[in-house]
RNA sequence: GCGGUCGUGGCGAAGGGGUUAACGCACCGGAUUGUGGCUCCGGCACUCGUGGGUUCGAUUCCCACCGAUCGCCCCA
């Protein structure tokens, strides 16, 4: 039996790595703007930082986690997300104590959930996100939502809603909490059985649970933001009001709850609305995190980060009908004809190479006629033509492929020939 | 983890228990002995996802597995 890749993964061939490239270095320039350095972490960590990161009672960590052990017994896994590394190498490289503060850091790599895979969502995925740690105000709260749009903005995507919510402080929190508990421990026989048991562990999870989603319950439960305290109701008009002087259009969701364990005030969304984009229309989500520094064993220090998937992003590009412009086409493609031309035709390709033209030759023996077929399918701008009249006479047939027109020229003065037209 | 649909050449796609598996695109060769994009002709499936079963015979029927896809769950 052939061996293909494991499930949920998947190979980028060519035809696609030029698009991951344009997008990726697109994302790191928005990075370099927004004046974020780039941290990697490793692809793997102590299960531990995600038990406790994450959140134990997280579908991630509770039944999506790659966890091995490996030859030392030590138990480790594969990262599901991002910001529990880049929080761990916080706290583990003391950044709180470096000159420049918030600490602002991009990631871009691989994550891995171990999940029935359907169209955007594999088991192994490409996140890109950013981190700023050290600052509670409110401004970063919204630069880094304003990131997030621009990622998509800038790669001319348009079909985006934003949706955003706020969770509170540990004291709102404990509050809604309550709240909810009380307001559903009566039917809780009737919810379904993830409800029940979010019930006990995690009361704020019922409010997304899509199964119960029209129990009479639902529509009646106490929301988050009647339950922020002041500090907390306060924040989030803050981080509203920024959003509002840079022109960001929102819609607050106060069912927005998101996975993740270790978020607190400002939650976020980003969703494409393009057509057909199916049942997964998330492209990105993020939020502030103001207890997980602590719970990593650093300082009390607050940070808000989001994270989006590339894949999805592409999705995104596709369904809104964006062509990235990617790589240009061959500068040259040398055309021989015969045994002797070929010796001719590798000096001349490696001084057009080492000139900087993006050359080609064919290495099949085709005929000349499949040759230039094979130029036009590279779309290159010059077909260089030797055969043995031209090796006798030191000179090569330069056609413009475009134009159509051919010039004979001495190989020593093809390239400063090609430098003055390309 | 649950349910639906699907799996035929490099790609798209028809077919249907019986000795040759349509067609289109791409590719290769020729018409056109050293000049491409058009046209015409020809070539191109030793695993019809994998394994097992039914049968005289299976790519076609049955089962299992693998994979894809859609929905659920959940999320990026």
């Amino acid at each position: 039996m052939n061996i293909s890749v494991p499930r949920g993964t998947e190979d980028l061939l060519p035809e696609n790595t030029k698009q991951w490239q344009v997008v990726e270095e697109a994302l790191k320039g928005l990075a370099h703007t927004y004046h974020y350095d780039e941290i990697r972490t490793p692809m793997f960590e102590r299960t531990e930082l995600f038990q406790r990161g994450v959140g134990d009672t997280t579908d991630i960590v509770q039944k999506e986690m790659y966890t091995f052990e490996d030859r030392g017994g030590r138990s480790l896994t594969l990262r599901p997300e991002g910001t529990a590394s880049v929080a761990r190498s916080y706290v583990q490289h003391k950044m709180h104590g470096n000159a420049d503060q918030p600490t602002k850091l991009y990631y871009l790599g691989p994550m891995f959930r171990y999940e029935r895979p359907q169209q955007g969502r594999t088991r192994q995925f490409t996140q890109f996100g950013i981190e700023a740690i050290g600052s509670a105000d409110p401004a970063i709260d919204a630069e880094v939502i304003a990131f997030a749009m621009d990622c998509y903005q800038v790669l001319g995507l348009k079909s985006l809603k934003l949706v955003l919510n706020s969770l509170g402080d540990k004291e709102s929190r404990e509050a809604h909490r309550q709240a909810l508990v009380e307001h559903f421990k009566p039917y809780q026989e009737e919810l379904c059985s993830d409800c029940q048991m979010r019930l006990e562990q995690n009361p704020l999870r019922l409010l997304d649970c899509k199964v119960d989603r029209d129990h009479p319950t639902m529509s009646s439960a106490p929301s988050i933001l009647e339950y922020l305290n002041d500090y907390s109701s306060q924040y989030f008009e803050e981080v509203k009001k920024h959003l509002d002087a840079m022109g960001i259009p929102y819609v607050v969701d106060e069912t927005l709850v998101r996975g993740l364990d270790y978020y607190t005030h400002t939650a976020f969304e980003i969703m494409s609305e393009a057509e057909g984009f199916g049942s997964i229309t998330t492209l990105s989500g993020g939020g502030r995190y103001n207890g997980l520094i602590q719970d990593l064993g650093g300082p009390e220090n607050s940070g808000i980060g989001f994270a989006l998937s590339i894949e999805r992003l592409l999705m995104a590009l596709e369904a809104e009908g964006i062509t990235l412009e990617t790589g240009h086409a061959l500068d040259c493609f040398v055309i021989t004809m015969g045994d002797e031309a070929k010796y001719t035709a590798s000096s001349l390709v490696n001084k057009l190479r080492k000139a900087g033209f993006r050359t080609d030759q064919d290495y099949l023996d085709k005929k000349m006629k499949a040759q230039f077929k094979a130029a036009d399918r590279y779309k290159a701008k010059y077909a260089i033509i030797i055969g043995e009249e031209e090796v006798n006479n030191g000179v090569a047939n330069v056609k413009n492929l475009v134009e159509g027109e051919q010039k004979k020229i001495e190989l020593d003065k093809i390239i400063e020939q090609l430098e003055t037209s390309v």
